[in-house]
DNA sequence: CTGTTAGCGCGTTCAG
DNA sequence: CTGAACGCGCTAACAG
């Protein structure tokens, strides 16, 4: 039984394909008559595109503009753009080619100027990774001027909801973060740390904050008594460090249980290894190579993933199945929370760079 | 910059596109300087075919055969069967076609018997979940000698590779699922309990025997002082379940931690529930829905989960990689190890079904 | 308002 | 051994 084609649908309707697929496409110049009998005819049969025939016959280009943070070699977003890389590869019989922009996520000014040339430019889609709402706003309204769809990547703005949005959800990782470092903890834990990464009091992302109300919601409520230690180390000044992990481990002796909710746990973790600190419990997150190295190694206990890579092609993908494909699009799209232990790393998703 | 076609390869190497579609297939009737200096341009200018004109042009009706063991709803293997229903759908315009037949587990010859009948049909591919290796190999043999290709599902057989292969690496997925135990079972625990389902003493699948190896080498190595008691439930009388778990509980009240290596640990978590029990951490397999009902009313603290949707999808998905569009394919897919409570189960994958 | 037709990139004849 | 021509399902331009 062979899938149905434009001129069954034409058959049947004693028409021609010509007005089958100008009723398809919504395009005028349709009689009412005609109109009704073919979409009577589509709906009963329930017509479904080739959509490969689709896009080789309109043999369309299609230019993806993507932005996202400056960001140095193997970090995070290193592996969002591997994910964009695969994707425009998997799908390049549909002619796509997608350009990557960065800005400087300490510089709002940068958002703008990059912002404005994607608009110059008048992409058919956009992928980007939100900075703070005031200033991802009028970008994405201009982009609903101009019809062209866009999508989140790794935080979303409710104010202003994209085609399709894909990331974790910060807070209820943070809340899983915190289950699970108590439990490393154990019952009778009285005193834990956040260790953060600040420039001039900026966090730097949104994820971080949401991430560490997460996990201080779940100790509020389980664990209220447990104390928890700040130290916050300079986002710019990394030969600090040491100096100020000496003086933070000196002052409490007794602390044995930490997290960072950015992904530079092996700052921590790379320490703990040179001075030796064996009875301590590190958490952090993302799959970074010096991550994955101390997890392995055993500073690192937990590590907390959230598939960038997947994130990165899926973004893609998804502008694909939008603008070629015309499939429906899920708005919200959750990354699970994947737990990683030195027992589970192995088999997880591998990082293509 | 568009892609290189037929045309443009042909109009270099002055001759035809019947030419240039004659090498690229390696057929005959090419004189050997034609084919010298089209094999030539076709590298260096990585000529790559667009898959879906070509998977238009055949033509082709691909019809898959899958072989799974029977199983009731809503358990593991529905998973599996709702993710290929998935891929058909997502390939629907490549004219594909799966057919699913079923087979006993606990009965060698039903398996035999669906298998020559798949021989028969004589499809243009297989996807199987292999039973013992005794029973499987005949089968694929034929199959290699027919020159159809195959894909094990959920578990491998190493003598007889098959062109992928999608599963959990059980062994280790047991010793991870020790760690996470002994995390909850706290250091100072003495002994814990491994719960079976058995039918006239098999366990029924390879799976669960491999896990349970890999927990009990977790424990030797890092817990060889914790006793491991077991209880064996019929597989098939189910109501005697509760007096067995009554007296099993009675003559071990100290007991607080356990775990099953099969997917139904709803059984013992529905048994806490209503015996009231609150101080008992169990794991188990899999997210069938009353498991995870468990999960989330605290019963089961940890599920390990190994996504059979997507094992089911990419089972389809790389049949028709392979025969449609001639990817390259991994044949070693070890799915990821997920490790799920409930703070983390909402924001997992969504079964289909 | 409608039917016809020429492609899209590729596979497969069928003459020569 | 080789080129030309037609068709796959669909789009879009053109003629009526």
């Amino acid at each position: 039984m062979s899938r149905i084609r434009i001129k069954d649908i034409a058959q049947m309707a004693d028409v021609s394909v010509g007005t089958v697929d100008r009723v398809l496409h919504g395009r005028s110049g349709v009689s009412e008559a005609s109109r009704k009998r073919v979409e009577e005819i589509l709906k009963q049969l329930d017509y479904q595109p080739n959509m490969y025939a689709s896009a080789l016959a309109s043999n369309k280009q299609y230019t993806y503009a993507c932005l996202l943070p400056q960001h140095e070699a193997s970090e995070y977003w290193t592996d969002i753009e591997a994910g964009i890389r695969e994707a425009t590869l998997a799908y390049s019989d549909f002619n796509i080619q997608a350009d990557v922009t960065h800005y400087d996520p300490y510089d709002y000014h940068s958002f703008e100027q990059a912002s404005q040339q994607i608009v110059e430019k008048q992409p058919d889609g956009v992928l980007l990774a939100p900075t703070a709402p005031q200033y991802t706003c009028p970008f994405v309204e201009q982009l609903n001027q101009l019809h062209i769809p866009y999508i989140y990547i790794d935080s979303n703005i409710q104010e202003q909801p994209a085609l399709s949005f894909f990331g974790q959800h910060s807070h209820q990782s943070g809340f899983f973060a915190a289950r699970m470092l108590m439990l490393l903890a154990g019952k009778n834990a009285t005193e834990i740390a956040i260790f953060r990464k600040i420039n001039e009091g900026v966090v730097g992302s949104n994820q971080q904050e949401r991430r560490e109300i997460g996990f201080r919601e779940y100790m509020e409520r389980h664990h209220p008594t447990c104390h928890i230690w700040e130290l916050d180390l300079h986002a710019k000044r990394d030969t600090e460090d040491t100096q100020m992990l000496d003086d933070f481990f000196k002052a409490h002796p007794t602390l044995h249980n930490g997290i960072t909710f950015n992904s530079k746990a092996y700052i921590i973790g790379e320490y703990l290894h040179k001075r030796g600190i064996a009875d301590f419990n590190l958490m952090g997150y993302d799959l970074l190579k010096r991550n994955v190295e101390c997890l392995k190694g055993g500073t690192i206990s937990f590590l907390i993933a959230q598939q960038p890579t997947l994130q990165g092609f899926n973004g893609i993908k998804t502008l694909c199945d939008h603008l070629i494909l015309k499939k429906e699009i899920n708005r919200i799209n959750f990354m699970p929370i994947d737990l990683l232990t030195r027992e589970n790393i192995e088999f997880y998703y591998k990082p293509i760079n």
